[in-house]
DNA sequence: GTGTTTGCAAAGTGTTTGCAATTTA
DNA sequence: TAAATTGCAAACACTTTGCAAACAC
């Protein structure tokens, strides 16, 4: 017999990354993955959840981000020494950020323009990050 | 008549740039730009000065390192949320990053591969940051 | 029940700042 | 001498950690 489950695609994301769905964990991955490509920060995440009135502390939302993004989740973005962003699009993209207003946004770029990067010798590249800086 | 003035090079070069030219700012500049392209922290900076028995607080050295960069001698280089390097090539040119061992290293890659970067509507390209990271 | 997860507060890290003392020109 | 610069220690922002209580299965 059926029981209505709701954010049952939520659940099984997390299950299948091998973290339980737990209260705070739904609420995060609701807020990340159920409106679209997200660039967050998590105080951004932080307040959002306490406007909705979802108790999860500052502490749990910087492990979850972690969490995540072990988990394939989420890729973290440098762009700024005090600011770390969390970016719900895993896929190879790269970035504007609007140092002004701290505003991450997504750049189309033809991905095979990074053919042109040399594999240094011996290492193994994990990852390309470009970030084009705009004055604002 | 003339006083022998050790230091000369870097003494004009501070002048230039509006700073004046104290003892620990030349002892800064002669560590950062003798000795080719360097890629610096203010700890690997601070380490290295008092290892040479020259005394020049930590503080001395990221107001000194903000200085220079200002003053275009220096551009800053975000790879990590806990890690900033400097760079004394101030030209356009990219970067490897070993995560690992915290190395920094410049890349080789033709500038026109830029070409392909899109303006953003309205605003201005500032710089562009293209960092490899390698596993290690 | 058992192992996982959470929240709190404390600790940590790298950086910046306020201000008196020192140095430069 | 006047203005700029320095060093210290305290403040800071952001992030991580230790551990007891709460939770998931």
């Amino acid at each position: 017999m059926n029981v209505i489950r709701p954010f049952t695609s939520t659940v099984e994301r997390l299950r299948s990354a091998g973290l339980r769905p737990t209260r705070q964990r739904l609420a995060l991955a609701k807020a990340l993955f159920e409106n679209g490509d997200r660039h967050v920060t998590a105080e951004i995440l932080h307040g959002e959840t306490q406007a909705k009135g979802i108790r999860v502390s500052l502490a749990t939302i910087y492990n979850t981000l972690h969490q995540f993004t072990e988990a394939g989740l989420l890729r973290e973005i440098v762009v700024d020494a005090q600011r770390c962003y969390f970016d719900t699009n895993t896929s190879e993209h790269h970035h504007y950020y609007h140092e002004k207003s701290g505003m991450l946004e997504d750049m189309d770029i033809a991905s095979d323009m990074l053919a042109a990067i040399p594999t240094p010798k011996g290492k193994k590249i994990k990852q390309v990050d470009i970030i084009v800086r705009t004055e604002d």
